[in-house]
DNA sequence: CTGAAAGCGCTTACAG
DNA sequence: CTGAAAGCGCTTACAG
């Protein structure tokens, strides 16, 4: 076990697979297969080389692995934010699909950024990895270009292409958008007003969603928007609500493009002493634990999320394996949560 | 430009640096140098080796980077949570206080399970990592041993330690249980109860805390504690105010050990007509952005994860380069932020 | 300031 | 089922 003939060498100190070999007595590649498949050595070797492992705390060196081999057993998953329970709970989704595959997952959280996603993408395709995770559909020419010359497949997460060779799982924003706004009309609302914040690709579908469903009642109003570039938060919504009644003081209805948003405009209500939903019927998007609890409790759009990353993960496993997935779009769905506030 | 002689070859089809010091006309090495010591090329040759590197849209490897040298430019952090808010935003502070130096973050969210510790290190120990970022202090023997033969650089995150060798950034989390129950002995209350969930290690310290307080002020009674391993949700909280007031009809307040806790607690009160805080006063711990804005607003403990995140990273950075930092232990500390529900 | 050679620690064909 | 040799794409000493 004394074998130190470091000359001059640049060797790391930490064990090699050829040390264990070496005690096992038995070639480096033998070794290397006892360990990545151990189904081709034969048992009396296999155990000497798993006892050698044990002996000297053997940690095989991912770098050489990818180095040699053809894949890096990396995948990487840009999302926009991670403060935002949503994109924490696809990350949840994605680690449960992946556990058991020693992959490792290389999180980015591009902050709404392009600049941030390109900086992001360019570090980590350094690494060579066998697939990317991405938030949504629309990404920068150069992230695109970046994206194409890489040639590692790719799964979109959160919406639905309409282009069939792009991999997607998700749900169709616009329709949610619909769903909430025909609801909304439904029970008797006309001057529905719609608060957007971030104004990422997924808040500007819903509004989308909106406006079709109140121009098809005939009910389109652009005074009843509220745009903002700002990052949605509780604060936010309170201060935004008091804007929108200010501006369209008929407002009976506002949709939120998030439930953060919801819950602020809620509470701002209930310090102006605004009854919700008699006075003002208020919605969000998303359905985040808290809105079932508010006082009101918050009519809002549960998302499929944590299947979200589930199945994109699922599915790009499936193609990095070379398989053909049986289906490249995959709509998850939504569901309205018709609760008090609205 | 058409050098395509791969007979058997084992190349990956990407471009290699050998590729652009062909174009640019020099040694690899000297390509190589040009990319990651600049300074040390003459103008003339690094102009050259850029554009070559423009022209052939040349990605570093990093496999190869780091095999070949000491460095990884690898970090791994491990959190116990990202549904958690608070860890969310000591992530924020590492990737800022990282930014600049091409790391790759690696983010293991471990579930507050000492087993998935020990998978997720045991993987990202094989990427070789230049440090290691861990909350807190207490780890399994498995994890510790692990650690201790890596010979990585670690920085643990959270809470203070009292051992000197060990780089620590927090804030005493038995010290800010103690002020907060003191707070509320000052404010009058005898019959305090504590409410803790998930019995991580702070959750323990800050009851800690709180019992230390109340035997100081000789109010230490047992059946005032109620403590579950349950996950720290809204829903709990709703559920675990109950049994308080159930198992001491006679308590007068409620600590909560974190926010969740303490907004499903105000929640429920809010449906069962218990005025908060006239009837119970009611606190939690982290100071949540809802916190500020629920009515009423939320007594708590506002905590510096931003800034643990930012200091850890960079004493860490600073320990990776051989420097000595000034200070093993960073004390943030803490603020009792009074509002109106206790 | 620039470069030819060796080596990092693994896996891949190819034999036997 | 087992192994000797070559190679993955970089960087490190060491010269000049």
């Amino acid at each position: 076990m004394t074998k130190t003939q470091q000359t001059k060498s640049r060797a790391s100190g930490r064990v090699t697979l050829a040390a264990v070999a070496q005690l096992a007595g038995v070639a480096t590649m033998t070794a290397s297969r006892a360990i990545t498949q151990p189904d081709l050595v034969s048992e009396t070797l296999r155990t000497r080389v798993e006892q050698a492992v044990a002996e000297l705390g053997y940690v095989p060196n991912r770098a050489a692995r990818a180095l040699a081999s053809a894949e890096s057993k990396v995948i990487a998953v840009l999302v926009p934010s991670l403060s935002n329970a949503v994109f924490t709970e696809v990350l949840a989704g994605i680690q449960d699909a992946l556990d058991a595959d020693n992959y490792q997952i290389l999180i980015g959280n591009t902050r709404y950024s392009d600049a941030e996603e390109e900086k992001l993408l360019g570090i980590y395709l350094q690494s060579n990895p066998d697939g990317i995770l991405l938030s949504g559909l629309n990404h920068s020419p150069r992230v695109q270009q970046m994206l194409t010359s890489s040639r590692v497949p790719i799964v979109s997460m959160m919406d639905m292409s309409t282009d069939p060779a792009q991999l997607s799982v998700g749900f169709s924003q616009v329709q949610a958008g619909q769903a909430m706004t025909r609801y909304l009309i439904d029970k008797g609302h006309r001057r529905i007003g719609f608060i957007g914040a971030q104004l990422d690709e997924r808040t500007l579908k819903r509004a989308d969603g909106y406006r079709q469903a109140m121009r098809e009642a005939g009910l389109a109003d652009p005074r009843l928007e509220l745009m903002v570039p700002d990052p949605s938060t509780i604060a936010l919504g309170a201060e935004l609500v008091e804007r929108m009644l200010a501006q369209a003081p008929d407002c009976d209805a506002v949709f939120c493009c998030n439930d953060d948003l919801a819950h602020g405009a809620i509470y701002q209500c209930q310090r102006l002493g605004i009854a919700v939903p008699g006075q003002l019927a208020i919605c969000g998007f998303n359905d985040l634990p808290a809105s079932a609890w508010i006082n009101p409790s918050v009519t809002t759009v549960a998302t499929p999320r944590y299947q979200i990353g589930f199945e994109a993960a699922t599915l790009l496993r499936a193609v990095i394996k070379g398989e053909t997935p049986a289906a490249t779009q995959i709509d998850l769905g939504f569901t309205l949560m018709a609760r008090e506030s609205a």
